[in-house]
DNA sequence: GGTTAGCACTCGATAACTCCGAGTGCCAAT
DNA sequence: ATTGGCACTCGGAGTTATCGAGTGCTAACC
């Protein structure tokens, strides 16, 4: 039968003809979006076939899942599998033009603080794929303790700022059991620092519950006082992963995406957080160029999108992942290596400034 | 001629029974969201009239610009002018029960910092009134400094961190012309701790000034260098102004913004934030509660959307304002007492943690 | 064998048409 | 002033007709 025909050709699955006229499909619903017919792809694949022929290399296509007809009388669009062989073997991606790096050089270079500078990263990416950007924010699987300080508020409330791995300041207010004054909080804050400073926050939280257990009898005041704050401040690490997302609203230009319904399932996902962090947190895993196409994400309100991501990496260590959602049949072979380089230069702007 | 005859009444430009009559319209349009009949309105409003007689009431109505009808067979629908009078004149508000300020005065009392109570209002905001919500973030017109510190980096970058108003901690990283050891940063920023702290900032930059033009050369060094730091920090005071949009997707369920593109524009509106900035900076000047129905708010994409607005204060000073956005027929009566007891809770709450 | 032209058939999209009813404006009667 | 009556309007829903792109199949062709 004819499958078996096909199947046994050398060049995997398809035959070298099956595979150019799949591209040639693909290509042409990336650009238009319509289910593409036999005669359009006669026309457009460059191999003078009749449009008959072209019917029966598509008939062999649809049984092997590659494509398929929306309805009986309609052109054949790609499945998730045909997307799949399309950008695994078929796509040739382009490389950038100078213009466009430059851009987003410029994009990574102005920045100051590393929020402005995800932000920035993100809206860069949704501008020039013109789909909606993501990036996350840095998480640090190692957090390592600069500086700590504390000061007084009214009542029994701290103010606590903490400065993590070179540069990164986080502060919270912590209640205390007793009122303290600035004097103690300054000693305090000196001492913790002297003893602690560029330690990992893991250790000194382990150490900090060792001292607490064995000395609390033989502790001077000063000690105690260092303690107690401390206490409270390490107790719960809150790693809040997050992730900033520009450019939903090109979104909405996608026919595939004009049912409103869908569409707010999508943006509410996107507001939820909780299920797209999941799915980067996996592309963390995976160390490389992710792509996600249509159901492969696993999650429904994706469906008819897909998810291409590239993690960004500070001296080696994957620090979060960045790239871009859109609909299924978006152009991969610009938003491949736009996503890609954007990852390298997000990382190599990072590293020079830590 | 019939304008005349209503013009003349005492209680304004419409008699009561008219006054009723619109009352009853906008509340059902408002319900429904469907042009209002004559019949449908003689059932409804209570007064024993027949559909004729309710027909004529509707025609000196539309003469008068409160109601028009979307075309000849329609029933009428309130203009903008019949919505404005329906809030200032005809709207009996709503008190809300136990439960729901129970709601507000705990989703304000769980937060810890300034962005995470800001988020969880216009979180609660979107949520119980099914619109979007927005908080601007409070911004305060003095700035009082209450610590500084500077952290230095690798190579010639100084990490600042600055404690503003109690307990709003900022940070920034500044390039500065050499390098600067721990010590010399430690004994500069004490320096200016000194005396400066609890003193405004444009004061600060103000004294800055003059101490470098004056004493330029009979300076030592530490003096030098705590200048040096000082200029670069508080040369630019960057108020950014921003807010914090909840519930967008709420309004995606609101059939008159059902066309995609003007949903669009209403989105990138929000994105943009420029404009809506912009319209919540008059809402602050207003200094109590603010209503723009429709067109009036002035700014193209929110022509089918009302807002209603509440200032927030600590110690009677306004730091910003809440509200939310929805469609022109939101239910005013219910929302107008939920942004102004919400207002007043989130004031109480700033006002309890400075 | 693969390739092709021819042909009958399918089916979504669009437009045109009808029908229905909610709603109006006007007028004459109360 | 209010009301019932009546002719009229017009959008929406439902139906039907038409069009055309596209298919699958078959028979002919190389």
């Amino acid at each position: 039968m004819a499958e078996q025909r096909i199947t046994s050709t050398p060049t995997g699955p398809l035959n070298e003809r099956a595979q150019l006229l799949l591209k040639a499909l693909v290509e042409r619903h990336i650009s238009d979006g319509l289910p593409v017919g036999s005669r359009t792809l006669s026309r457009d694949c460059g191999l003078d076939l009749s449009p008959a022929t072209i019917r029966n290399v598509m008939s062999d296509l649809e049984e092997l899942g590659f494509v398929r007809s929306p309805h009986t009388s309609a052109g054949r669009i790609p499945t998730v599998r045909g997307y799949r062989f399309f950008v695994d073997s078929l796509l040739q991606v382009k490389t950038l033009d100078a213009g466009e790096i430059q851009e987003i050089k410029q994009a990574v270079a102005t920045a100051h603080n590393t929020t402005e500078l995800v932000q920035s990263v993100s809206m860069l990416l949704s501008g020039v794929t013109r789909l909606a950007g993501v990036v996350m924010l840095p998480r640090h699987d190692v957090q390592m303790l600069r500086h700590i300080e504390f000061l007084p508020l009214s009542r029994q409330r701290v103010l606590v700022i903490l400065v993590l791995n070179e540069h990164e300041v986080h502060n919270r207010i912590i209640d205390v059991e007793r009122e303290f004054s600035a004097a103690d909080l300054q000693q305090a804050a000196n001492l913790l620092n002297e003893r602690f400073s560029g330690r990992d926050l893991l250790h000194i939280r382990r150490e900090l519950l060792n001292e607490l257990q064995l000395t609390r009898e033989s502790m001077n005041a000063l000690m105690e006082t260092a303690l107690a704050m401390a206490g409270k401040v390490f107790e719960d690490d809150d790693e809040t992963e997050d992730y900033i997302l520009q450019g939903q609203t090109n979104l909405m230009s996608f026919a595939e995406l004009a049912d409103m319904d869908k569409l707010r399932q999508l943006f509410e996902a996107f507001s939820e957080k909780r299920e797209i962090l999941h799915l980067l947190d996996r592309c963390i895993d995976a160390r490389g160029m992710q792509i996600f196409i249509g159901e492969e994400s696993g999650y429904q309100p994706l469906d008819e999108c897909s998810v291409v991501t590239a993690p960004y990496t500070v001296e080696g260590r994957v620090l979060g992942v960045l790239g871009v959602i859109g609909p299924t049949r978006m152009a991969y072979e610009r938003v491949i290596p736009i996503v890609d380089v954007t990852a390298r230069l997000l990382s190599s702007a990072l590293n020079s400034r830590s």
